[in-house]
DNA sequence: CTGCATGCAAAAACTTTGCACCGCC
DNA sequence: GGCGGTGCAAAGTTTTTGCATGCAG
């Protein structure tokens, strides 16, 4: 049976009020503000379980440690080249891509996780700064 | 500039022979037949230069250790949610992905990454027989 | 010979876990 | 009070790196 914790609930509080996809040291690092005593330990063991409940998304980018979402409901990811950073991103029809794979496969396609590349806006903007100098 | 070296070499033609994408740890153990010497540290600096120069593929599942991949062409990966093993797919027609993502994106999409979910056919064929008792 | 590549081992980076104590139900 | 949650620290896992030596160009 799954308790009440006031560390649990402050670390979903704090990804709900994030944007910018976490990683579990910096929700440590943010949330001693208000848990001065707080583990480490503790917000890993927590974003697993939130992650694993479904309360929140893990997002495993290939480049450096995992990173967290406090949105639940399904949507994409982007992630720049050029800074590393991670924004949502929503984009509509897309379950039809499980049925395209589905086709030539043998197997069962129950779904699918797609990261976008790309430059961010801010990067985008600056490219166009030095390409006029 | 790049310099030849058999281990290298090795390492990518192990690759291009296996379909089941190992991980660095696997390449390592069995690429250790033929070269009883090489270090662990050579696996990983190689797949990560191989992977940079686009010879082979580098897939971050976000379970467990990072796995290889040697054919370099683009193409999808499906996960089985069971057994874990992770297969090559070929989708055609996925491209315009990059369109949809693009629309309501102030940022410029250059590509993306996509994994698949679900269960291999094995899998899929226990299950079936389970069902039948 | 010059400098990238290797082998080795230490260390870094990231995450999980054992255990005694704490606090929700 | 019972049991899941926490803090702490140790350890586990995966990957990177410093350095002396080796080998391709």
């Amino acid at each position: 049976m799954l308790k009440y914790s006031r560390q649990r609930e402050a670390i979903k509080n704090f990804l709900a009020n994030r944007y910018d996809h976490p990683t579990a040291e910096t929700v440590y690092t943010e949330i001693k503000d208000e848990f001065p005593n707080i583990s480490l330990g503790t917000v890993y063991r927590n974003l697993a379980l939130l992650a694993e409940i479904g309360e929140i998304q893990k997002l495993s980018t290939g480049f450096g440690p995992d990173r967290f979402d406090g949105r639940p409901e399904p949507h994409y990811h982007f992630i720049c080249n050029q800074c590393g950073c991670v924004l949502d991103l929503t984009v509509d029809g897309l379950d039809h891509i499980n049925v395209l794979a589905g086709q030539d496969f043998d197997g069962e396609i129950e779904g699918h996780l797609t990261y976008f590349y790309g430059k961010c806006p801010n990067c985008k903007q600056e490219k166009v700064k030095f390409s006029t100098h």
